[in-house]
DNA sequence: TCAAAAGTGTTCTCTTTACACCCATGC
DNA sequence: GCATGGGTGTAAAGAGAACACTTTTGA
């Protein structure tokens, strides 16, 4: 037992995941095994131990729970309304993770917990506050496309000009000019030819692209 | 006393307190009473309570500290580095603050806490990651210049367009373009008239704005 | 030789920046 | 009447958006 004067919140991490999966924007939820909101969807998380940063708690949490590790993961708001969880209170410093496609499947974990990618228009219900802080995230995945390159984060080790603007225009859900959007795309001097192709179906080859510094998201002017 | 199964952190607020005095960013600090740190400055914060909200508790200390209510407020970030407080795992929910020129005037409180604005190029050593979060408010603070209105909250209940001015040329510390300026702010349609004018000196009398909606940081583009 | 996707520049529009003189007042 | 800060428009430059055809490959 662990005893104080006052009393004290509990402090946990919840994860925003998310990824393209066939041109869509997708969120990994796990399936709660407990109460409260016992089988329903929620982000993964967990408590934040005494020994470890938030980030780090946070990293551990998606390890944990997905078997997803080394990708970009970022503080996004931390929520504390008194009665957010039914049981007591509960502060959670919510993140917010970006998983390239060539990463996306979920190592079977020894918790096997339920863990499922569903795309962001076709959602179940959400335990907890959970709408809030995955509306949060949506808003901030958003802005930073404008005025960073972090929609790179989502690009397997490889990938065409082509790949890339798919990206943008899933996530941005609008048709992007090509010629306009490589020059912006090379201009930004983030990613640089492999010297490969890709040869696809009865077309053209395109060139390959990697990503220069693949932990570095660039803010924009 | 309060038992807990698994050990919890406590969770504080602090937040970074910026204002314009002659024209130069401010920050209020208070001097720590207790140990560790005693004698030194720090950040205004403290304890969350379990019946408040986080944004509530921010307000409180703001306002039981300082005497200053009715300000923009806005979360920053959260720091929870392991050793960030040398008695306890402290979490801690920063918050930053902008206060106008007509409300800095700190009001004695029932503490008797000792409170100052030091000018942020001449500040003297703060207590714990003190200056990590005061430098992300400062970051914050300077991007937000760019894509909003939050410069607004500086200017008292009426202002010229040239105080305006100062305002953002002593935060930017840049001097800028008179004519372009104004174009700029009087295009946001953020600001109105009073119909009142500021005589000061032997010059010609200024007209008085004031802001539409206090309230409303505006995002621009 | 045809279908399918890759690749490539120029023009126009709009936004941002640069710049100088007259005005109203108090002393 | 002069010193002090208030107030105003236009032109040049730069950034962003619009737009169509040729190339390479597999079948």
């Amino acid at each position: 037992m662990y005893s104080y004067k006052h009393p004290h919140p509990s402090v946990t991490t919840d994860i925003v995941i998310f990824t393209l999966r066939e041109e869509k924007l997708n969120l990994l939820l796990i399936k709660r095994a407990v109460e409260p909101f016992k089988g329903q969807w929620a982000l993964p998380g967990g408590f934040v131990r005494m020994d470890e940063d938030l980030d780090s708690g946070a990293r551990r949490e998606l390890q944990e729970e997905t078997g997803i590790s080394g990708v970009f993961l970022e503080q996004l708001y931390t929520f504390g309304a008194v009665e957010r969880d039914p049981r007591e209170r509960v502060i959670t410093v919510a993140y917010y993770a970006l998983v390239p496609s060539d990463k996306i499947v979920l190592k079977a974990t020894t918790d096997a917990v339920d863990a499922k990618w569903f795309a962001l228009d076709d959602l179940p219900p959400l335990a907890f506050d959970h709408p809030e802080i995955l509306n949060m995230a949506r808003q901030r995945l958003l802005a930073k496309l404008d005025y960073s390159t972090i929609a790179f984060q989502f690009m397997p080790e490889t990938f065409t000009l082509t790949e890339l603007q798919r990206v943008y225009e899933s996530i941005l859900q609008e048709e992007m000019d090509k010629r306009n959007f490589r020059k912006w795309a090379l201009a930004l001097e983030q990613i640089e030819e492999t010297g490969e192709m890709r040869r696809k179906s009865a077309s053209r080859p395109a060139k390959l692209y990697r990503i220069k510094d693949h932990t570095k998201v660039e803010i924009l002017k």
